[in-house]
DNA sequence: ATCTTTGCTAACCAAATGGTTAAACCATAT
DNA sequence: ATATGGTTTAACCATTTGGTTAGCAAAGAT
């Protein structure tokens, strides 16, 4: 593996464990087995360092979304899809969406200018799909955006939260785990039927 | 207000913005009007201050929740009465989710320790409760984890999220409030409809 | 062969940061 | 008035931390 790769991965599982300001240079190079000088000779600082990894783990996230989202398929197919999509790659990355809404919320200015000209989620066409299919009368008159937000809800809360989840109803890992392959299915049927006339 | 309110006030707000890590001392000590030696005078380091701060912080949620899981209501009322009451009271306290959250994630140890002898939230009752309600017909058979596992993810993932959801879904702090507003009862509704036989 | 560029490291540096100290301040008791 | 004990601060300290430097090593280029 390259050595840019190495610190790639190496930052990418500092940075995700503690944050930003909790993540050391020092630790990093260790995790990628070099000195901590190489980590400025490839990357120049901490930020851009960081920034790379931010910018990577939510350029992962977008595409994927937008890709079913403003698709052709009807909204219940959407909502079966990204469920059962989303769900099956944050269990490969758990730190993720913790790891996104963390640095969010403690670094709200670079997020939102970032979030302005860079790739992001963008609900508008499903939104608009959801308003007309609301006047067809497929779906119940509901709030578009409240249902975006049950759907993130439903699906990501559970990895942002994993272990407060884990501790407070008392399940191990791999109960956690199965009680996601479930989810795949059971929350889009749940929310599909909450809201189909 | 006593030099040691003036401080919690002070590191509350600081924690909770930045996080164990990204706090400062000097910061706490401007935002309290004190000096910063006087912080080590009343609470010794660091780490007790955020003790003080997280526990208090938790134990504001805690009891909250066991009170109305462990009444003697239906367990629809309980939905009802949770979603009600945990989101006004979130809507005051914004950052407490995500701070909880965020450093239950970046410092499992410590947390899962003082979890355990702690007060916290306990849901073995009501998870009894909605076994029984199964068993008699009242409720649709379902795991009950899971059904948990959606009233916390509906209610709490907004607040815990929100620089998120306000990025994505393009809504103001006011329409953000709002929307919570409705989901107070919306969530309710939607998740007894989907349970009740 | 030697010069140049690129990858890499040990040693070092300056600033930031949590924490300490010694002295000043101030109320209350004697 | 003065001693006493808690409260508060300015100045200081040791360590940590992000970042730099000067030089080594290896691989092409000439």
């Amino acid at each position: 593996m390259t050595t840019e790769g190495k610190i790639f991965n190496a930052a990418r599982t500092v940075f995700q464990k503690k944050g930003f300001s909790g993540a050391r240079m020092q630790e990093i190079a260790d995790e990628a087995g070099i000195n901590k000088a190489m980590l400025h000779y490839c990357f120049k600082s901490k930020e851009l360092l960081f920034k790379a990894i931010f910018m990577n783990a939510f350029g992962q996230l977008a595409p994927q979304i937008n890709e079913i989202f403003n698709s052709q398929d009807t909204v219940f197919n959407k909502i079966t899809k990204f469920t059962h999509s989303y769900i099956s790659f944050v269990i490969l990355n758990p730190y993720l969406p913790q790891f996104v809404i963390q640095e969010m919320n403690n670094n709200p200015d670079f997020v939102m200018t970032f979030l302005n000209h860079g790739n992001r989620p963008n609900p508008a066409i499903l939104i608009a799909q959801i308003e007309k299919e609301i006047a067809d009368g497929i779906i119940k008159p509901i709030n578009p955006k409240q249902l975006l937000l049950d759907i993130f809800s439903m699906t990501v809360f559970p990895f942002a939260a994993k272990m407060m989840v884990k501790g407070i109803i008392q399940i191990s890992d791999s109960e956690f785990n199965q009680m996601m392959e479930e989810r795949k299915t059971g929350i889009a049927e749940q929310i599909i039927n909450s809201i189909k006339k």
